[in-house]
DNA sequence: GACGCTGAGTTGAAGCGTCAAGTGAACCAG
DNA sequence: CTGGTTCACTTGACGCTTCAACTCAGCGTC
């Protein structure tokens, strides 16, 4: 339990912490409040939709589907249930084997997709597309790669 | 309603996004988790707490303490609470004005950032600091100086 | 072919954040 | 000094996420 003399951060890896500490928190909270404004669906809710859209058959294991857009199965199972009673997805006994779930894009939450991706792209370029030169978009997909690597170096999705 | 042919993202522009989406997703919840397991609070939590350690006094108006960790006055005041009740914090109204109230760390909370602060900079060192060169670490910088700027233009706290 | 094992998915309870309404201190107009 | 306004903060209810069971399909073993 003790601590070998912490290695401290120094000014500038302080700074560069601070900065990305506050659009980590923010930048979620922006796009979720455009979403719901505009399109009254959350983010992650956006992504598993969108996710779904762009998949084969507009079909996809609730496991797959999970792992895609980042969030956990439970977490998944709650938010098909609203897709769902929405009238967006539905679900399906995967034919093929029993023990998974597929959950297929409704052409209602096709239209749902289609309706709602354009504020949400427009809202990406405002707040991070448009805002960097096309060098620090460049660094940031590199950045955000070794950032991602460290988090699950599996590197489940991420190649 | 009509979009007028919104701009998509280019390849490049896409790859960049979705790192950044994964990052921003994931990142906090290893901080939270490395946290919770360690020192069992959130990263608001320990957000929270370490504002008050680095203010003079260790005292902050509410108002303040929110603004500095990027939260709803609400969502501060519930936090508090908390806090309060684990005896890391407490209220009192502001002698110079009463329609302020000002949190106060308390001995044990002084303690308990002092016990947290190492595992979590170790945390932050391996998820963000190391895996990055100084320069990449400087490009993040102005990355999220500007991505905060788009943000929030106002610039409460990003001076 | 009955048994247990594994792994996908579901469910309900508990905890946290948000929203909207409410409280109360300072301030200002008359 | 009385009534109204503003602003900082609090509170309670509701919705979403997590966690820990639980269910169930397939698979292997005997």
């Amino acid at each position: 339990m003790d601590s070998p003399s912490p290695r401290w951060l120094t000014e500038e890896e302080k700074l560069a912490w601070l900065g990305l500490v506050s659009a980590m928190v923010r930048l979620p909270a922006a796009l979720d409040a455009q979403l719901q404004r505009d399109a009254g669906i959350s983010h992650f809710e956006y992504q598993v939709l969108s996710g779904l859209s762009m998949s084969a058959e507009r079909t996809l294991r609730m496991s797959e589907l999970a792992q895609m857009s980042d969030g956990s199965l439970s977490r998944l199972s709650h938010v098909i249930s609203r897709l769902e009673k929405r009238g967006w997805v539905h679900r399906t006994p995967d034919p093929a084997d029993g023990r998974y779930t597929l959950a297929v894009l409704t052409d209602d939450g096709w239209d749902k997709v289609v309706a709602s991706a354009p504020g949400h792209v427009e809202a990406v370029r405002a707040l991070v597309v448009d805002p960097l030169t096309r060098t620090q978009l460049r660094q940031l997909t590199e950045i955000t790669r070794r950032i991602n690597h460290a988090i699950d170096p599996g590197g489940t999705c991420t190649g």
